[in-house]
DNA sequence: TGTACATCAGTGAACGCGCGTTCACTGATGTAC
DNA sequence: TGTACATCAGTGAACGCGCGTTCACTGATGTAC
């Protein structure tokens, strides 16, 4: 933090950096479950009480690969819109960079986007990086001009729907919101598909079809 | 299978039964990676290696009861359909009685449509049964009128819904087989998303909210 | 600038646990004559 | 129908393994005077 880091501190940075560098990686071999402080610890040179200097414990370790892979997959999308130019274009490189994040870091998406572990409860530190994806779809809507849609939004939903215009900050209907939700749906219900071999006899491999998600999803929300 | 079954045999069948209902009991509690043969034992009161009598290995076990999961989702998909009527009630149906299958049996769920088990390879047999829900949802569009649907569709994608076509069986353009794909896509995306609480903040409950994407996906496919 | 004390990183042994799978065995059930 | 033999279910002990976490400790780094 401050200018004075001394040498500790600085050793500490790093290897806390390692440590949740070579969980990342044993992460990709044998998933959330079978993350072993012990194999980390080995792999680092470490006897695996050492470890507890730097984690808690291991849940703790898993929460932070949690947070870490949320920022990861939202900065992606982040970074893929321009901010500026056409929306449909912006809002295509942003599907485009979710998936290829996705696609080179699968167990880290895994992660996140599979199944919960069972056991492990999220703690509220993921809540906020857990929504920057679908904030960076919102924001190319924000300050565009949407084409209207009408359609019957049933009582719940409409309130719903209303609650999330708020907190958004956008100009939009019920019905477009609900629309929103479905893209987002749809965005990474494709991706789930993709990675976890859902569509191998199908559409594999989905490029094209991801791809052609993407505009129709545009379209579909008024964009 | 023949009407002279020994009592050896129906022992058998109903002892291979308790086991694969008690490890389902189990997959709820610890999810798939925690499934302990040994605890299964335990509970039914043999010793682990009884259960060798009945299944070769742990992931033997696994793969059955990912084939029973994919059947008893398609076959509730397959049951909500009355076979006639209005396609569009047909088609809410199928997609009501998918989500609540889902509800009602989460771990289950989340075996067969959440991340794969590191470790783990499906084998051919999971195939077929994986493929019911989408086929119960593709039956509702054969003999049923279609609004056709034009759209740029490109030559990849254009080639997969040709083939598909033919697989299938219906007669429906490619632009129109792109979008039974979102839609398929956007049903499990849609469950996912609930089971695994991302919708948690937004559209929680999302009853309203997923019965509404269906009568949007419905429209959308040209029901 | 030098020294005394406090802080912290990393060690190594231990606790207590559960796991999948194999194997030689006993005793009950089924089959052939 | 009765007996001899073959098949099969279930037992209990063992193999070899890895895990998370705790704890008293040594020795190095940092801080206050």
């Amino acid at each position: 933090m401050t200018a004075t880091r001394t040498a500790r501190e600085r050793a500490r940075a790093e290897l806390t950096q390692e440590i949740k560098d070579e969980a990342r990686r044993q992460l990709a071999e044998v998933g959330a479950h079978g993350l072993s402080l012990r194999a980390v610890a080995r792999e680092l040179g470490m006897v695996s009480s050492a470890l507890y200097r730097y984690f808690p414990s291991r849940d703790r370790l898993l929460t932070d690969l949690i947070v870490d892979a949320y920022n990861a997959i939202g900065e992606a999308a982040e970074q893929a819109d321009p901010g500026k130019g056409a929306p449909r274009d912006r809002w295509l490189a942003i599907w485009q960079a979710t998936r290829e994040w996705a696609r080179a870091h699968p167990h880290e998406y895994a992660l996140i986007y599979g199944s919960p572990i069972p056991g492990y409860q999220a703690p509220q530190d993921t809540v906020a990086p857990a929504a920057r994806v679908a904030l960076a779809l919102v924001k190319v809507l924000t300050h565009t001009e949407l084409r209207e849609i009408d359609g019957d939004v049933p009582p719940q939903l409409r309130a719903q729907a209303e609650t999330l215009t708020k907190v958004l900050g956008i100009v939009a209907g019920p019905e477009t919101v609900a629309r929103l939700l479905m893209a987002w749906t749809q965005l990474f219900g494709a991706i789930n598909f993709d990675l976890f071999g859902q569509y191998v006899g199908s559409v594999d491999p989905a490029d094209e079809f991801f791809a052609h998600s993407a505009k129709r999803m545009a379209e579909f929300v008024g964009l």
